[in-house]
DNA sequence: ACAAAAGTGTTACACGTACACCCATGA
DNA sequence: TCATGGGTGTACGTGTAACACTTTTGT
């Protein structure tokens, strides 16, 4: 303790030697949720070497030195999706000094959303077995992946509610009923079908297709298309996305 | 780029020489709050070495290899201001390339609120010169920490509307009108007094003190005092603290 | 004709907003 | 008694919640 606090600012003093400083690996590991439908699903991949043999794990990997986190990230998503311009948003930054057997190693979490549809498996890259899990099916994880992962579930959550990003999970195109489903899911709630409708098209954010869902048993739906430019100028006028 | 790909993910690997990968230095860098009844401002100090000689910047430093990155904060803010206990948040971890000259630094940047009243500057720790600014009287600033700033306060005004931590920048016993006052700077806007007060009492999270204001040259005003310990209770019940 | 889900209208009530008014103190 | 800000009541409009109802398709 009595080091640290006579130590000058290590990166502000002369010229201490600042080798030991400079030690850290830095990774980034990316929570990836998608829907299906029915359930909201992350993407795990299964562990083939040690520590932590057979775990399932969140997509990740370290950073070069010469490497954006970011585009560490999306280098990743890329090796694992075969997508590029993926949703993506920084969580956060789990520094701990224990939490991988390796050395010391800080991994920024990032979180990220995409059409599942528009997924496809890359089994030639390093992550073979990446599959889809029902959030609610994740069990123990490897290194601090669970309480990653239950961040990126309360950001999700909290994201959803006051932006309008639950289309990056949806179709293009897709029924007001389907919306409604999402956030449901999401949020672990149960909406009027009336008071929902009215609440996102009273929005004006979404355009009406001249598209009926086809071969349902029922009278068949309105296809909408979220209009992602008029956000943008609403936004840029003070409006703000809520529920 | 091929390299890259082919590569296999680096740290599930068998045994690769992952020297290069342990190269990274991390810091932290906080940015402290504080409200004097007027304005509200920023701990800043000024540099005494290059690069960036004499420039305004955010106090942090170098987490250490064996040290924990809030540890590492606690320990800035306790140099600096001598106290323990202060709010802290994580805010944003950069993580660029070229952030800094002297190698591969990426820094976990916090924020942090504090009653101004209780700040004792440290004149013999590193940072002699910490000095309170005006957040509107910010100018150029040491590395990407005018970047850092801002991403703090848009942070800390998302912050201060839907939780009550606008009372971590305020005494212990304060008026209603100190409070609106202070949210009015902090988010720029003005609120009808009758309507504010009606909001926060109904809240029920603030206690009516038997004390008022003295030596004012108009009828006192009543004091009041957070109830940290009923806002836990009512959050737990699923109540969302809102504007 | 029936089931099943799409899609709409109506009403009651809670809440936010605007604004007017009274109160207590020091000078 | 005046200026200054503290503190309160009311009336109005908007938005939300609950619920009943009509429409359109496949079988």
């Amino acid at each position: 303790m009595q080091t640290l606090n006579s130590r000058k600012n290590a990166y502000t003093s002369d010229h201490p030697d600042l080798t030991p400083f400079f030690s850290f690996g830095i990774s980034v590991d990316c929570v990836v949720f998608g829907y299906d439908g029915v359930d909201v699903k992350v993407l795990v991949i299964e562990r083939g070497t040690e520590p932590y043999l057979g775990y399932q794990a969140i997509p990740g990997d370290l950073v070069h030195p010469q490497e954006d986190a970011v585009t560490a990230t999306q280098r990743v998503l890329r090796d694992l999706t075969g997508l590029e311009n993926i949703y993506l948003e920084q969580l956060y930054t789990f520094a701990g000094v224990d939490r991988h057997p390796l050395g010391r190693v800080a991994t920024i979490a990032y979180f990220s959303l995409l059409k599942i549809g528009d997924y496809n498996p890359r089994p030639s890259s390093w992550a073979t077995d990446a599959q889809w899990m029902p959030i609610q099916a994740l069990g123990e994880m490897a290194f601090d992946h669970k309480e990653i992962f239950d961040a990126a579930l309360q950001r999700l959550q909290a994201r959803v509610r006051n932006q309008p990003i639950g289309f990056e999970l949806l179709p293009e195109e897709f029924t007001l009923a389907d919306l409604q489903h999402l956030y449901e899911t999401l949020l672990n709630t149960q909406f009027d079908k009336a008071n929902f409708r009215k609440k996102i098209l009273t929005m004006d954010l979404l355009i009406p297709l001249d598209k009926m869902q086809k071969a349902v048993r029922h009278r068949p739906a309105r296809l909408y298309q979220f209009d992602a430019l008029r956000y943008e100028a609403l936004s840029k006028r003070g409006f703000h996305f809520e529920l």
